[in-house]
DNA sequence: GTGAAAGCGCTAACAT
DNA sequence: ATGTTAGCGCTTTCAC
């Protein structure tokens, strides 16, 4: 069996109370007490059971964390930020990978009020009104990640998409492009869709090119999906001499279907991605890309998490990270 | 406040046993107390506190897991097998990234003790002597995947690894190259280390091809060591037409720098990888590489955690999975 | 079948 | 300064 405090005290021939003190207010024990606590706590290997200590503080140190998909290298990213953080803190981390399962995600919400979880980071899914009651009735604190949830007012921390996403297109249209193509996300599903499809609109209106505004296609998630995409999109406007990839993922499958269908990027197809995941740079050729701070963002989901769960209020309630452009080799002044 | 059983109880009218009954042995109570119990719990939402049970029941229906640095592919993969399997018995997972810090290894083991974890994980690093000695006196189950300690009898699952990189190796020799190189792992650090360079060396010999035995150089994780690799075993070995990379980022880190170097894949070189990421088909060239089931090693690993925590022990000790050549497009027949 | 009470391991009054 | 005790929320004897 395990140790037990009262193991302790016997060993140490005192009471259980002033083991207790001895590791949590260790200068209200004499010295010579003091050590012989202390050299019992080492004999036997001694740690407080956390269940006891949870039930007496209520708190579990612990919090949840739920993601779309831990393969994607964006959240991937994200968890790395939030564990580092959650640790340099000590607190744990459980990991709901939620595939965008609602029920999934219900479950997980139950289950991390059940274990006491002291929060929930909620990154990148979209919080629907049966998630966010269940969160609100839990009375759990929670911060949402790269989640725009404007009709709640919930904490986030993000960056500006919209913003973001228009300075990749403008980054194009001073390359000359001037017939231009976007692969989004489905503009219902996440953050990433709306705000990124505004900025390619409003970098578009800026310079008179409004013609292109149509020459969007959606993908799903993954690298297959946008290559499907792609092709949507250069049989409806094949006119095209570069594209805004709503993902660095999405770029790849817009560069892979071009390098199939004899277009060589960027050669003859310039393409910007979004994210700046560490394959951006692998690839080839190397990735033009927004960068957003993604281990930053999972650094600053904690910390927030943390203020909400101490003053029961956050300072700022949504938080935007700065971006950032990468000029690499997939885009390239238009050839005439 | 969280409802505990005791409003539950007030709200129907009965004793807190009675309540306990209705959750752990609704059969032992009169139907219509039971409904009503039932009602009360419902209407306050009652879900008993997990705190209160571990102290009884002595666990927390949770485990830890340790990897090296959730942003590679590999682990990824892993862990949403493992996620997956362990939602599906309803644990959670707590996840610990170690980036190799063996101080930080032995931190999250204490702290998954005290929080009463179940059982642990361990992924790929190297199980050094004091961790394993912490590990054991912890008496917490573990498992170790892609982990290879002989010296210690550990349960373990993983794939054949000497035997998937001869194989990877022999393709490359099938193709017709007689100059073969390899990049691999440091040998003493980890699995992928000492089992992939005797597979090459093992196809070496079977060819008569052991002039290339030390055309090896080594990489420490990163895409950017293996450039640099690449670049260290052209200059010793500038006859190399084929190369073995032990992992598909060293493969595209191989890539990278011979296309920098003007040497084309495959027509002028071949490149086999290592573990078939999802970047693997993704790649331009796509990759030839050894797939591992990553996920389903995950689901194992926790499987074996399970049995090894109800029964005490576990009965095949070490568990190999298969593995498979996927052949692509990075490699391709020697030219004369 | 149901309630009262003990106890899981700990902390925090409360005595001394 | 230290020991005794109540109690955190639950399960499980043990009486009735």
């Amino acid at each position: 069996m395990k140790p037990t405090i009262r193991d302790v005290a016997k060993l140490a021939g005192v009471s259980i109370s002033t083991v207790s003190r001895v590791m949590n207010a260790p200068e209200t024990v004499v010295p010579e007490k003091r050590q012989r606590v202390q050299e019992a706590i080492e004999r036997l290997r001694y740690k407080p059971n956390a269940f006891a200590r949870g039930l007496i503080y209520k708190k579990s140190d612990t919090f949840g964390v739920m993601i779309p998909d831990i393969e994607n290298p964006y959240y991937a990213g994200l968890l790395r930020g939030i564990q580092d953080a959650a640790a340099e803190m000590n607190h744990s981390v459980i990991i709901c990978n939620t595939d965008r399962d609602r029920s999934r995600m219900l479950a997980y919400v139950r289950n991390l009020f059940e274990k006491q979880a002291d929060g929930i980071i909620f990154a990148s899914d979209s919080l629907h009104r049966e998630l966010y009651d269940e969160l609100k009735r839990s009375r759990l604190p929670f911060v949402l990640v790269s989640t725009d949830a404007p009709e709640y007012d919930a904490p986030s921390v993000d960056i500006d998409n919209e913003q973001a996403a228009c300075e990749a297109v403008r980054h194009l249209i001073e390359l000359g492009h001037r017939e231009i193509g976007m692969i989004g996300f489905p503009v219902g599903n996440t953050i990433s869709g709306a705000p990124r499809l505004a900025g390619f609109r409003r970098a578009l209106a800026e310079a008179g090119l409004d013609h292109c505004a149509s020459h969007v296609e959606f993908a799903a998630h993954r690298f297959e999906d946008a290559c499907e995409a792609a092709g949507r999109l250069f049989v409806r406007a094949p006119q095209i001499t570069a594209v805004f990839a709503a993902s660095d993922e999405f770029a790849m499958g817009v560069i892979a279907y071009a390098r199939d269908h004899g277009r060589s990027v960027p050669d003859q197809l310039s393409v910007v991605g979004f994210d700046d995941i560490r394959m951006a740079r692998m690839f080839i050729p190397r990735l033009t890309t927004v960068e957003q701070p993604v281990y930053q963002i999972g650094v600053r989901a904690v910390h927030k998490l943390h203020e909400l769960m101490v003053n029961g209020e956050v300072s700022v309630l949504h938080e935007r990270l700065p971006h950032r452009l990468i000029v690499r080799e997939s885009t390239a002044g238009l050839r005439v």
